[in-house]
Formats: structure tokens, C-alpha cells, sequence
RNA sequence: GGGCAAGUGGCGGAAUGGCAGACGCAGUGGACUUAAAAUCCACCGGUAGAGAUACCGUGAGGGUUCGACUCCCUCCUCGCCCACCA
């Protein structure tokens, strides 16, 4: 039967056919196990879908198809995640409304999505801009109020200037505008905030109980930011109580000055008469400074005197308070203890400000100890270079550090004798900045020492850069101080370490001086957007009950239609201007009261939706209960990494409420999460101008256009990520159009391992349409000889047939474990090796026929069943079967048949191959050495050597060592 | 500055302690064709050699092992994420 591979109607017909059967309908009661496979919702863009989606959505059917096929009830559902800046921002840009655009973008995606056929339930659509799908995330919220997890506040929030509106901490991205790119600056303005702090230490401790990539885990356990340490209260000296936290308790003994958050609430009560003026001044700089200025660590500390002191609860010493924008008073309680000797930021801000500094503690664990010798209080060392003229500077994040002629003798005096004795420790902070230069690796400190000696004799004795100089600019410098060592508590004395601040920590409890505490960088999420395009806020504001929520028979709160959505820049969003919407009675009193006009940021509405999706219809209740227990958790969520801190940690944290709160039955939504990698485009740039005109280093990426405007020298080419804003996008229609949907399919899955990021190119495209041609020729060719029952002609096969038959199953084995594993590009590659093998048979065969041909078409198709589904179903039907192959059952691997007689093993001499051989595949030991050592070629060898020992492993090699 | 992941032919990649380069792209030669495309066959890491073959070869250096792309240490490079969090 001769058939022409015409993939452009072949899938259009099986398309139709899988829409008419309704073959993605999900049942929901069922005997099956289920498998609940989703992928991360887009929001809908005027870009469509490009070849970067597909690397997401692709793998994710071809799994939920394999899963089909191995028995599994699965629910593999689409959404979309509509509301939101994004939407908003492009339809404002094209003077259009989201109602209009949102929809028309959500028709494109889906005839896409229909397009390379991926097999979505789309009874179970859903839109989270839809007030069917927001009623229930208003019902969410409200539960989150119910819970005291939602609260009012003003606070200097995130504003982006451009986008006009707040944003969540996880949305500023480098003091940048995650839509936008625009500098981030603070506006005080009430806003509404989830109580995710609440929940930070169960985002942590949970990860452990689910099946994520690490690194995802690790970033949000570094977003949490936990850190453990202590909270102690310091006196100031009118006597009130500064509550300081610290990591590093044990080096209370060092603290040398305090710094205070310059919003800090007790800073206007402390500060002196004469300091007011100048406190005053500098808050509003701070204030004024953009995020991206503050977060500069390459910047010079600024800070002020407050005129005033506090004593130190473990010492009585007094030391000054300072404040400082390097403290912030979001984390912590906003105050620190300085201890320059310990913390780099304390000892850049001491130098500047030339502030006492106290020297290092004395510990028993060796620690400190590599930088002050026991004996050095007071045997000359500090003194001698007591009148040192010591300059530095930073550079490049170093210490450039200049020693007079004169200090450079007495160090070299000092360290010489040192050294003599054995000690090598005045030179220790010299040692680690060069040891960690990597001029002196690998020897050891000692040796490192007397080499850097050499150094300072000679030429290089007045100036040296060091890296990561702090511990030598600080031994120097705090030895200047003429102090002694100060010790730390008695009972803690002889512990180092972790334990040090431990037994550190329940001494200052039994003193009460302080107590354990935790801290977390995680902050509240702000929910409150002042923009049109989201979910209302379901918040009557009573000037008699304060904030109170519309009840529940009233949701949802609708978005009323307004012909002007664009944000103002009030702060207000543009639904404030519409009074018969904005103006209500107080559902409690019947008062006169307001709604609240601002809307939800995008995330909440994706906080939940793969809760929704188990019962899309439903109006009564956010979700069924039993259905949820039974679909979820999701069993595999994939979707791309840049939503590692928003998204991933938002929805574990709304899916902790409702646990809870009793209404679902886990705690983790997400049991098993995987990241495809990311699709890199050839994309022109140039290099950045500044607006004086000279030219940067620094590339800006341009477009097309652009850069065929340019001289060619003038342009470079960068691999960057696809997107729509660089113009660099490829969309998988064209694709299609060439190559068919199946192409793509095998394309996409076979360049490059699933999590990888990849370089589009359309050079590979040709491979994998020219595979699945040759083996709908080679299928076709064959199909009048096919034999449906192959399976009851199994006996008296030729050697090629048993050949063929163990290859067939060795593939179905490999297949099976790489789909299951996410390794497609192997499993494609396995399935590749069996077509060749059967393209040989098949020639040699001529115009005869075998059972066993006929048995590899069936299971090479239901192998290509979920990779290639079009091709699949058009093969599977014409081969005279009913229905579709995700229907029927995949291919079983039969180990009997698998199975070799012989095997090549490989014969060594010192670990190198000499020769190679056949053996019985099930040959022991002995038998697999008597062969190698009989081998001519072995002997040859071996001749004059004496055999030394002989390795073996069975099915594999001999290695033979010999002298 | 911190963390994570990676580095293998001309290219994408395979092999996770046992024959390095599976599978594919590109390339070279040949068959078919009036010709081209498509298809089919052969070759395709480097050096030496007509050849069989030999030696070298997985970012660099060292180590463990009978045996290392694979494990350990140090360094280099690229990518991603975080970054004044006390």
C-alpha cells in the first residue's frame, strides 16, 4: 500500500478524529491509578505561542499519553492565566482593552496548542480573568482574612513608576521592574499583604518531603533566608532597651559600636539635641534612594553619629550608636551590634568613620587563634606597630594596602620571630590573601608564610594588593587598638565554633540578656495592585467597622466595565474613579462606605487554579472536596525555572492555608516538579552608547531590523532567551507548516536532554522529518504483509528474526525507562537504532514476509505512540485497528526475549584493549579468563610478562595485569 | 562577593567506574536521474602509515583504582540564581 507521509492533512484528519471520539476526556471515577500531569498556565500574549512553550507542553503530553497507555487515569488540563500586568500592559500598548485582546490571544493559543497536538481535556478549561473561575480566588482571600493572614498596612512599598503600580518584593528583580525593567522607587501607600512570614519556617522544612529539581529548592530556601542566632537587648544609656539580633553571639565581646536602621523608631528619642538637623537630612536621602542604588555593595557606607551610647549587657562597655542604610529595618529588628572584627560590613564602616575597634575573641577551637598567638598581648607586637602609617583602598572589591618602609621592617621583624618559633600566625590574614591569590597553592600556611616574607623583603614590601585582604588589614589594624583580647563568657570559653554560639546563646538566656531567635528574608507578600486588570479586592472599607468583606453571597465582586483602564499614577487604581461602583453601604452597619478599588496581583489567581481544574464548573464551591483529594497532589508539574521564588512558593503557600483550614488533605501541591531548559535564540546586538556618545563593552540587544541597517562589524551575535520584547521569537506554525506537527514533536524532544537549554536552530528539523518518512515508507511498503497475529508464529525463527525480536526488545525496555525518566532525546535515539536495524531487515526480506516484522511495526508504533501521535494513529488505523493509540496498551518488554546468547566481552592488558571475544552470555569466570588468556593475540602479548592478577567481569571484560 | 549547574568531534549530544563519540546534523565519495531534489550505499576525532596497525585524545594540573569522561582535591572558563539579610 503505497501512502505519501502528506503530514499536513494526516494530523488535520486525526485531530478532528481525537475532537470527535472526545479521547482527552477525563473520567473521574475510575478504578485506575490517576496521574495528574500539568503544565505552568500562560497568560495568553499577542506573541502566540513560540517553539519555547513547546519545549514545555511537549514532554508533559508525551508523558501524560505514555501514562494513558501504561494505565493510568490522567488528567492533563489547560488554563489560562489572564489577569495580570502582562495582559494589561500589551493591550494598553496596542490601544486596545484586555476584554478584547485576552480572548483573541486565548483563540490563537489554543489552535496552537491543537496544532502540535497536545491532548488537553478542554471540558476543563478555565480563565482566571473569568468571574466564574475569581469568585472563588475572592473566596480565597476572604478565608485568608478569616485566618488573620490578610492584613492592611501602610508601608513604603515597591512602586515601578512605569507600570504604575506596586509590586511584591519577588517582583523586583535587581531594583528593576520584572515587566519592565524599570528602577523600582519606594511610595508609601496602604496596601494589602498575605502573612507568608507565617508559614516560612513549614516553606523550608517541607521541601524535604517533595520531589523538585535542588537547585529550585535551594533557591527558595535561600529566599526564605532562615537564619539562626540570637536577640539581645543592649541598654541605652537613658535606659531604654535596644533590642539587637546577631548570628554571631559569641562575638559579643567584640562589639565595638552599634548601628541603628535609620527609620529605626527609637533614633529620634536617642539622638542628641544637636544631631536632630543632620538624622533628619540623612533619612531623606535614604529614603530618596532608589533600590538599585542601595542594594550597590560596591558603594561607600554612609552613615551618622546619633550622639548618644549603649552598654553592652556582656561588658558594660559603652559604645556609640551610629545609623546606617546598610541596616534595614525590615529584617531583624533592624539594629545590629558592630563587631568589625567579625563582620566585613562593620569593619568597612568602622575604617571610614575611624571608630574604636575591639580586636578578635580568643577561642579554644584553633579559629581565632591563626590570627593572635597566645602569647602576643603585650610581647611587642601591637606596640611595634602602633605608629604605623597604614593607608588602603578599595579596588575592585580588594584591599589595596600600603605599608610605610618603616612598618613593613617592624612587621617583618615581628613575623620572622614568629616564624622562628613555629608560630605562623601574624601572618596568617597575609597568608590567605595571597594562599586564595593562588600564587603560593599548595603549600601550607607556614610555608605560604616564610614565602610571603621573602616577598615583603624584596621589591614588594611597600605596597601589596591583597585579596580578600580583611583579615590582614584587620589584624593589623585592630592590633593598632593596643588592646588585649577580650574573652568571651567563662563558661563558654573553651568551646569553638557552632557550639561556641550555641552555649553562648543559653548562657545570655540564663542571664537574661537575651534569647534564641530566628529571622527570615522573607517578607510579606503584597498583594494590592493599583491597576484595572486583576482580581477586585473583596473589601468594603466602613468608616465605622474598618475593612469588611463582602459577603460571601455577594461575590463576585465583578470588574466593572470601564472604556479607560489605564493605571493614573495616583496610587489609586483607575476603578476609584468610578463612584456607582466605588460607593456602597457597609454590609455590617448599612453605613455609607467604599470599596476597595485596588485589584489582586497576578500570582494570587495562580495560587490555586490546579485546584480548580478538578471540577471547572462547579459554582457552589471553590472545589469538590473528594475530587481534589483525589487528583492531587499534581504528580508532575513542569514548567520553566524563572518562577522559582513567585509562583512555586506562593501556591505551596495558599495550598498550606487550605490545609488548615480542613479543606484539602496535603500539604504540598506540587509532589514532583521539572524545569524544561530554556530555548535560546541567535540574536543581533550591538554595543551600548552612552549618551556623551562613546561606545561600551556592554552589548544591548537590537532588532532585525536594526541590524541590517548597521555595518556588519558593528553587529555581534548572542545565544539569548526567546522573547517577545527582543523580537526573537520563533513561532512553532512555521514549523509545522514544513515539517508537521510530529516533526517538531520529535525535534523538540530529541536536541538536547529535557532540562538543557538548547540553541534554536532549524538545521535539525530535516532529521527528524527525514526518520519519521523512512519509517512511514518502510511501514507502508510492508503493510499488505502485515500479520495482525504475529504473536502465535513465534517458533522456528531465523537467526536475523531472533535477532531483530531482541533488539525490539532491548528498545521497548530502554523506551519504557527513558520516557518514564525524562531522558526523551535517548529514548528517540533508542527508537532511531530499531528503525535502522528493521530498515536492514526490511531490504533483505525483499517481497518475502516474517511474524517478526510485523511485531516490531506494532510496537515501534505504539512506542512512537505518544511522541509522534498523528503519524501514530494513521499508521495504527491502516493497519487495521479501531480507535486510537493512547488507547491501546504499551508495548511490554520480556526480559526471556531480551536476552543474549553471546556476548563480545572486551580483554584487557593494564586497562588497555587488546583484544575482544565471544562468550556464552551467561559464561562464568573462569571461563571468560580461559578464553582470554588462550587468545592468540593475548599470548602474543603476554610473551616474557608475568601475570600478575586477573580481573573479571562477568558479560564484560577480562583485564589482565601483568609485569 | 555567595550559591548552583556545566565544560566530550565541525555542530547538537551519548556513555555515571569497564570498547569514548550511540543517535542525529553538517561534510566527503559513490549509486539512481537528461539534470536537480528526494532516496539508497560507503566514509567521517587527531597524528603517522598505501594498509593492517600504532600512538595521542573528554577545559588544565594532581590524586584514588587493575581500569577514570565518570570518583576525590586545586585551578580556569561559560551559564543561571541570589546578593549590604547582621
Amino acid at each position: 500500500m503505497e501512502k505519501p507521509y502528506d503530514f499536513r492533512s494526516i494530523e488535520k484528519e486525526m485531530q478532528e478524529k481525537w475532537r470527535e471520539a472526545q479521547v482527552f476526556l477525563t473520567e473521574d471515577s475510575t478504578d485506575k491509578p490517576k496521574f495528574y500531569g500539568m503544565d505552568f498556565f500562560p497568560y495568553p500574549s499577542g506573541a502566540g505561542l513560540s517553539v519555547g512553550h513547546c519545549r514545555n507542553y511537549i514532554p508533559t503530553d508525551v508523558v501524560c499519553r505514555y501514562k494513558r497507555m501504561k494505565g493510568f487515569n490522567v488528567l492533563h488540563p489547560m488554563g489560562w492565566d489572564a489577569f495580570g500586568l502582562p495582559a494589561e500592559n500589551e493591550a494598553i500598548k496596542k490601544k486596545s482593552h484586555p476584554k478584547k485582546t485576552v480572548p483573541e490571544y486565548i483563540r490563537t493559543y489554543k489552535r496552537q496548542m491543537n496544532m502540535i497536538g497536545i491532548g488537553y481535556d478542554w471540558s476543563r478549561e478555565i480563565n482566571s480573568s473569568s468571574p466564574e473561575y475569581y469568585k472563588w480566588t475572592q473566596w480565597i482571600f476572604q478565608l485568608l482574612m478569616k485566618r488573620g493572614l490578610a492584613y492592611r498596612s501602610m508601608s513604603p512599598a515597591n512602586w515601578c513608576p512605569s507600570c504604575k503600580t506596586v509590586l511584591a518584593n519577588e517582583e523586583v528583580v535587581d531594583g528593576l521592574c520584572w515587566r519592565c525593567d524599570t528602577p523600582i522607587e519606594k511610595k508609601d501607600l496602604p496596601q494589602w499583604f498575605f502573612k507568608i512570614t507565617d508559614y516560612a519556617e513549614r516553606l523550608i522544612d517541607d521541601l524535604d518531603t517533595i520531589d523538585w529539581p535542588n537547585s529550585i529548592k535551594l533557591m527558595q530556601k535561600n529566599w526564605i533566608g532562615r537564619s539562626d542566632g540570637a536577640e539581645v537587648v543592649f541598654k541605652s544609656e537613658q535606659g531604654d532597651d535596644i533590642v539587637i539580633y546577631t548570628t554571631r553571639p559569641d562575638t559579643l565581646w567584640g562589639a565595638s559600636f552599634m548601628v541603628l536602621a535609620p527609620e529605626h523608631p527609637l533614633v529620634e528619642k536617642l539622638a542628641s539635641a544637636d544631631k536632630k538637623e543632620a538624622i533628619a537630612e540623612y533619612r531623606r536621602q535614604a529614603e530618596r534612594q532608589s533600590a538599585i542604588d542601595r542594594q550597590n555593595t560596591e558603594k561607600e557606607k554612609t552613615g551618622i553619629f546619633i550622639g548618644a551610647c549603649a552598654i553592652n549587657p556582656v561588658n558594660g562597655r559603652r559604645i556609640p550608636i551610629w545609623i546606617s542604610d546598610y541596616v534595614m529595618m525590615g529584617y531583624g529588628t533592624g539594629a545590629i551590634m558592630a563587631v568589625p572584627a567579625h563582620d566585613e560590613r562593620d569593619f568597612e564602616f568602622a575604617l571610614k568613620f575611624g571608630i574604636e575597634m575591639l580586636p578578635v575573641i580568643k577561642r579554644a577551637d584553633g579559629v581565632s587563634k591563626s590570627v593572635v598567638p597566645e602569647n602576643a598581648a603585650g610581647d611587642g607586637f601591637a606596640e611595634a606597630l602602633a605608629d604605623a602609617k597604614i593607608s588602603f583602598a578599595r579596588k575592585d572589591g580588594n584591599y589595596l594596602v600600603t605599608l610605610d618602609a618603616g612598618t613593613a621592617d617592624k612587621y617583618i621583624a615581628l613575623a620572622e620571630k614568629y616564624l622562628a618559633e613555629g608560630a605562623f600566625a601574624p601572618v596568617a590574614g597575609t597568608v590567605w590573601g595571597v594562599v586564595s591569590a593562588g600564587a603560593f597553592y599548595p603549600w601550607n600556611s607556614f610555608e605560604a608564610g616564610q614565602a610571603i616574607l621573602g616577598l615583603l623583603k624584596t621589591e614588594a614590601r611597600t605596597v601589596m594588593e591583597y585579596y580578600n585582604g580583611f583579615g590582614f588589614l584587620r589584624d593589623v589594624l585592630l592590633h593598632v587598638e593596643k588592646n588585649s583580647i577580650i574573652n568571651s563568657a567563662p563558661e563558654v570559653e573553651k568551646f569553638g565554633g557552632s557550639e561556641a554560639k550555641d552555649k553562648t546563646i543559653d548562657w545570655l538566656e540564663e542571664k537574661g540578656l537575651g534569647k534564641r531567635a530566628k529571622n527570615f528574608k522573607l517578607r510579606d507578600w503584597l498583594i494590592s495592585r493599583q491597576r484595572y486588570w486583576g482580581c477586585p479586592i473583596p473589601v468594603i472599607h466602613c468608616p465605622h467597622c474598618g475593612a469588611v468583606p463582602v459577603p460571601e453571597e455577594d461575590l463576585p465582586v465583578e470588574l466593572p466595565d470601564v472604556e479607560n483602564y489605564e493605571p493614573s499614577g495616583s496610587g489609586e487604581s483607575p476603578l476609584a474613579n468610578i463612584d456607582s461602583w466605588v460607593n456602597v453601604k457597609c454590609p455590617v452597619c448599612g453605613a455609607d462606605a467604599k470599596r476597595e478599588t485596588d485589584t489582586m496581583g497576578g500570582f494570587a489567581c495562580s495560587s490555586w487554579y490546579f485546584l480548580r481544574y478538578v471540577s471547572p464548573h462547579r459554582d457552589d464551591v471553590p472545589f469538590d472536596k473528594d475530587l481534589a483529594a483525589y487528583w492531587l497532589p499534581v504528580d508532575l508539574y513542569v514548567g520553566g525555572a524563572e518562577h522559582a521564588v513567585m509562583h512555586l512558593l506562593y501556591a505551596r503557600f495558599w495550598t498550606k492555608v487550605l490545609y488548615d483550614a480542613g479543606l484539602v488533605p496535603f500539604k504540598e501541591p506540587f509532589h514532583c516538579l521539572k524545569n524544561q531548559g530554556m530555548v535560546l535564540s541567535n540574536t543581533p546586538h550591538k554595543a551600548l552608547t552612552l549618551e556623551d556618545g562613546s561606545k561600551t563593552k556592554e552589548l544591548v540587544s537590537i532588532f532585525p531590523e536594526e541590524a541590517a541597517s548597521l555595518p556588519p562589524e558593528e553587529v555581534t551575535y548572542k545565544w539569548v532567551k526567546m522573547s517577545k520584547s527582543k523580537r526573537n521569537v520563533v513561532s512553532p506554525d512555521a514549523m509545522a507548516e514544513e515539517f508537521g506537527a510530529d516533526s517538531l514533536r520529535i525535534y523538540e524532544l530529541f536536541v538536547a536532554p529535557f532540562d538543557d537549554a538548547i540553541q534554536w536552530s532549524n538545521e535539525g528539523m530535516i532529521g527528524a522529518s527525514r526518520f519519521l518518512n523512512r519509517v512511514w515508507r518502510m511501514i507502508y511498503g510492508y503493510m499488505e504483509r502485515y500479520d495482525k497475529d504475529f504473536a502465535k508464529h513465534t517458533d522456528g525463527l531465523s537467526p536475523e528474526e531472533t535477532a531483530l525480536r531482541r533488539k525490539l526488545h532491548k528498545t521497548i525496555a530502554k523506551v519504557d525507562a527513558d520516557i518514564d525518566g525524562f531522558k526523551f532525546n535517548t529514548a528517540i535515539a533508542a527508537i532511531m537504532e530499531l528503525a535502522n536495524d528493521m530498515q536492514a531487515f526490511y531490504a533483505k526480506l525483499g517481497s518475502g514476509s516474517s511474524p517478526v516484522f510485523s511485531e516490531c511495526i506494532y510496537d515501534l508504533v505504539l512506542m512512537l505512540a505518544p511522541i509522534t501521535p498523528h503519524a501514530a494513529d494513521c499508521i495504527w488505523q491502516d493497519l487495521g485497528y479501531e480507535g486510537f493509540t493512547i488507547n491501546a496498551a504499551f508495548p511490554v518488554f520480556d526480559p526471556a526475549i531480551a536476552k543474549d546468547d553471546e556476548k563480545e566481552i572486551v580483554i584487557q592488558i593494564l586497562g588497555k584493549v587488546k583484544a575482544k571475544a565471544m562468550v556464552p552470555a551467561d559464561a562464568d569466570k573462569a571461563h571468560m579468563e580461559e578464553v582470554a588468556l588462550a587468545n592468540e593475540r593475548i599470548q602474543k602479548e603476554l610473551a616474557g610478562k608475568t601475570v600478575v592478577k586477573v580481573i573479571t567481569v562477568p558479560g564484560k571484560l577480562v583485564n589482565i595485569v601483568a609485569k
